[in-house]
DNA sequence: TTGACGCTCGAAATCGATTTCGCTGACGGG
DNA sequence: CCCGTCAGCGAAATCGATTTCGAGCGTCAA
């Protein structure tokens, strides 16, 4: 129903294929010819049918977001991810199109790798490293541009954006260690891999450089598929022995839980306690008191995302894309002096 | 580089038309015949190309979310709004592609039906009722099935999904009526047109049923364009004469702004002041006192607009959907008694 | 004057699927 | 034995753009 260029090249008078090259602006066709299919196009509202241009230009001008992860547990995340991604995306002419039901794993990847429907994807929250890598060698092998997300992938040939948890775990070490505290609680969360990792090997990096003693009793591993890990969590803290005077949780939403756990038992933040989150999200900005925490750029990291799968998908193929954003410190309320010394 | 159909038809030795009506499941194919194309399709991974099958088949299996809003400002609202939407389209075998720059307005639009990219549209966050309406009949005009979000609009044809606004407030203000509040100030926010107009109809109702006169002063308009319009709403109910004992704000944002405005300046709430927000958001829940507000079926909202959409895909075109959906109030800490009386 | 060259343009091939339509052979009824 | 019917298959058209390649024409230098 729509115009075709077969009828505008009709009612100009002149051949479809100069239409199409007086529209594409190649050198080969009349400035004047160029003019007048410019304008007959404009007035008529003529668009091209994007499939018939995909199909003929074999690509689509569209990049995937495939979240491998339950969408509800990051839309946090998501939502600045997003805004940041499509807009360096509409910039270049590209769309964004939604993957969220990937659990059928590498199947449904291939599918969409051999469907062509997109130019490119960018994996968020991939699983753990060595199917990683395979995933990647997956995408590799079927002419996939692909960028991961927001994780750091250790491996040379793999392209990722991410945030630097080694730096956020170090800032808010050495954030403590100031106000003087010196047994501080570390939540692990081993299933998230190397950001787990990381932010581990920050804390224990900063501690050393204090000249603190690494007390493996103060690091308390974590799961998050049990339904009411924050409440374990907490709770294993405080029985410690000697219980540390501040603690390190992994996400805002655990340490904004231990806040409301606290004030239930008696123990007041900060003088009793300090409690550290991290991400940044809205909600640590309101709390009473308001949470010490570490923000990710995660806006940024989605436009950045974009562009380097934007450059991966126009480079040779041997390029690669990797970067680790600084993150930083929001030092509020729920962290102080260390009362107990 | 990947397989085509013409690939596989030769290694089978069979016409690709056959090989095309076999995985099709045409009747006017041996069910021998199927069964050695669909084994041979799956054993060598063959999938069809989305351009191709786009452009023969005229429609695309993609739908189109439009935001036609600054995405910042609703990212709360999106991140609970899109995985409704991914889950059922991706269970319909659709997918959604984001629009978020569609400042451009109705060209954009234009654009988009006619290079025929995507079967159908969501627009999120329509314009006033004028322009949504034109909208419409251009989105009509062009045979482009549509469905607006999240606020209802208020013409026979058109088709969309919403909240109850209507419901919220009479719920909000029946809660404070019942504490013992007989000046509940309402803030306003004219630009979300009918959002606003339902909200403040259900407000006068209410209290015209519990025989409280409805009294102009206590209804303050805000303007979000100005940066600081929180500070100023909450200075404005403070500046009456005879100051309210309860505010309805009209977000959870602005009321939680409410909240620490009066903290500092020794306003107790809930016993000086009852505050409630509206929306649910996540933040609202930890703040000290814990928000009063109403939650809106936001996730429950997209999924319905997808199942809506995908119906007037299908259906004649004189269909039409329109839904609104109940609300929930959550009563919390920031409204008490109204210790005034 | 001729050949070379550059500038415009259009016919036709192409992308990879789906769909139409006609052909073949088998089979049953008369 | 002949003819009509029907199941099963394939050749070719089709979707709407882009791209290749060659034709026509005018210009300019040799």
């Amino acid at each position: 129903m729509p115009l075709t260029i077969e009828d505008l090249s009709n009612r100009l008078g002149i051949s479809s294929s100069t239409v199409s090259k007086a529209l594409n602006d190649r050198p080969d066709v009349a400035s004047a010819t160029k003019a007048r299919v410019v304008r007959a196009a404009r007035e008529l509202g003529y668009q091209p049918s994007a499939a018939a241009r995909n199909l003929r230009r074999q690509r689509t001008n569209k990049i995937g977001l495939v979240v491998s992860y339950p969408v509800q547990r990051v839309s946090d995340f998501l939502s600045e991810l997003i805004p940041g991604m499509a807009s360096v995306a509409e910039g270049a002419e590209y769309n964004l199109i939604l993957y969220t039901s990937m659990v059928g794993g590498s199947e449904r990847i291939k599918s969409l790798c051999r469907s062509r429907e997109v130019d490119g994807v960018i994996i968020a929250w991939p699983p753990r490293l060595s199917e990683t890598v395979a995933l990647s060698q997956l995408l590799t092998d079927e002419d996939m541009p692909h960028i991961f997300l927001p994780r750091r992938v250790p491996h040379e040939a793999i392209s990722y954006v991410a945030a630097d948890h080694a730096q956020g775990a170090r800032l808010l070490t050495q954030h403590l260690i100031a106000l003087g505290h010196r047994r501080i609680g570390f939540e692990r969360l081993p299933e998230v891999y190397e950001t787990d990792y990381d932010r581990h090997a920050g804390y224990a990096q900063t501690l050393r450089e204090a000249g603190i003693a690494y007390d493996p009793a103060l690091v308390i591993s974590a799961d998050s598929q049990d339904a009411d890990y924050d409440r374990r969590s907490f709770a294993a803290f405080q029985a410690l022995d000697d219980a540390p005077s501040a603690v390190l949780f992994f996400t805002d939403p655990v340490a904004i839980k231990a806040l409301s756990l606290a004030k239930a038992r008696g123990i007041r933040v900060p003088q009793d306690l300090s409690i550290a989150g991290f991400d940044g999200i809205l909600s640590s900005g309101v709390t009473e008191p308001a949470l010490t925490t570490v923000r990710q750029p995660t806006s940024r990291m989605g436009e950045l995302a974009v562009e380097s799968l934007l450059r991966l998908i126009a480079a040779e193929p041997s390029e690669q894309q990797q970067r680790i954003l600084p993150v930083e410190l929001i030092a509020r309320d729920s962290t102080g002096l260390n009362m107990r010394a």
